[in-house]
DNA sequence: AGGTAAACCTGGACGC
DNA sequence: TGCGTCCAGGTTTACC
């Protein structure tokens, strides 16, 4: 379900809630998502606060008082909300329940399971402290994300240029949504070779994807089918889209019918007038 | 090493 | 109503 412009928003929703306040329970309802949720999250996280939240990539990473780090992935289907205690029944597919002092609880919800929740003990710099952080990209709206870095690690790179950019280790945050999005704004086919893309276009894919996940954060992101943020309230991006799921639909800009292709397993929407 | 396909899950939409 | 098929905001893992 969320990508970068999702996560953000889910962040921006439950930071408020739950810094500073103390854990002073965990629910864990169901343990097997993506990995089992270690036992490190009801035994370690209890009596900690949460000093504060921030975002690497997808990840969402919530560092307690302790010194240790959580890390939630929402995967596909994730969310977190902020709930009452005792007032909001668990629903179906809600996993895990973190109490606060406050006497809100931060719920997990994830039909799919493709999330995980894992804890990081003290000692490594947040954004560091899992391997799965570590091979990570650069942020796509950081300064390091630029055109000069992309040109570089496209050199001799044959995979398609869709591909690429959905790479996490090329740059995080960007999925199918945006992916498709963004090659459309630079005029790029999505088939086309990375290492075959112009230094002109490359540049302009650089301004396209952070145009696209800017203007998604700016709304509350992408609702395609059930994602919400913190509050329970869908996105808005959606009526922006200008290829994602319009398949058989007019371009936009040309009019042209939107088409769709496969690549690895995954829908790619574009428009082959605009796109070369 | 790079590139591709399968795997993990549930649920909704659609065709018969 | 039901059942089979396909599809879905991700990413690791196994395999060529």
């Amino acid at each position: 379900m969320p990508e970068l412009p999702e996560v953000e928003t889910t962040l921006r929703g439950v930071e408020p809630w739950i810094t500073g306040k103390k854990i002073t329970d965990v629910v864990i309802r169901q343990r097997s998502l993506r990995w089992p949720v270690p036992p490190e999250i009801s035994d370690s996280l209890v009596g900690q606060k949460i000093s504060s939240a921030r975002r690497r990539g997808k990840y969402l990473l919530f560092l307690l008082s302790g010194g240790g780090t959580l890390l939630v992935h929402l995967g596909m289907s994730g969310s977190l909300r902020i709930v009452n205690r005792g007032e909001d029944d668990w629903r179906k597919h809600d996993h895990i329940g973190v109490g606060l002092s406050s006497g809100k609880e931060l719920r997990f919800h994830d039909p799919r399971r493709f999330g995980c929740w894992l804890y990081c003990p003290a000692g490594d710099v947040p954004e560091e402290c899992h391997e799965l952080l570590k091979k990570l990209g650069p942020e796509p709206l950081s300064d390091d994300f630029d055109e000069t870095y992309l040109w570089k690690s496209t050199r001799n790179r044959k995979v398609a240029i869709k591909q690429f950019i959905m790479n996490a280790n090329v740059v995080v945050g960007v999925g199918n949504i945006y992916a498709c999005e963004a090659l459309f704004l630079a005029g790029i086919s999505p088939r086309k070779a990375a290492g075959r893309v112009t230094r002109k276009k490359l540049d302009l894919l650089v301004r396209s994807i952070k145009e696209v996940l800017g203007e998604a954060i700016q709304m509350g992101g992408t609702t395609l089918r059930d994602f919400l943020n913190a509050e329970g309230e869908a996105g808005y991006f959606k009526q922006e889209l200008r290829v994602y799921d319009r398949e058989g639909q007019p371009c936009r800009e040309c009019g042209s019918e939107i088409k769709r292709i496969v690549q690895s397993n995954r829908s790619t929407f574009y428009c082959p007038k605009c796109q070369k």
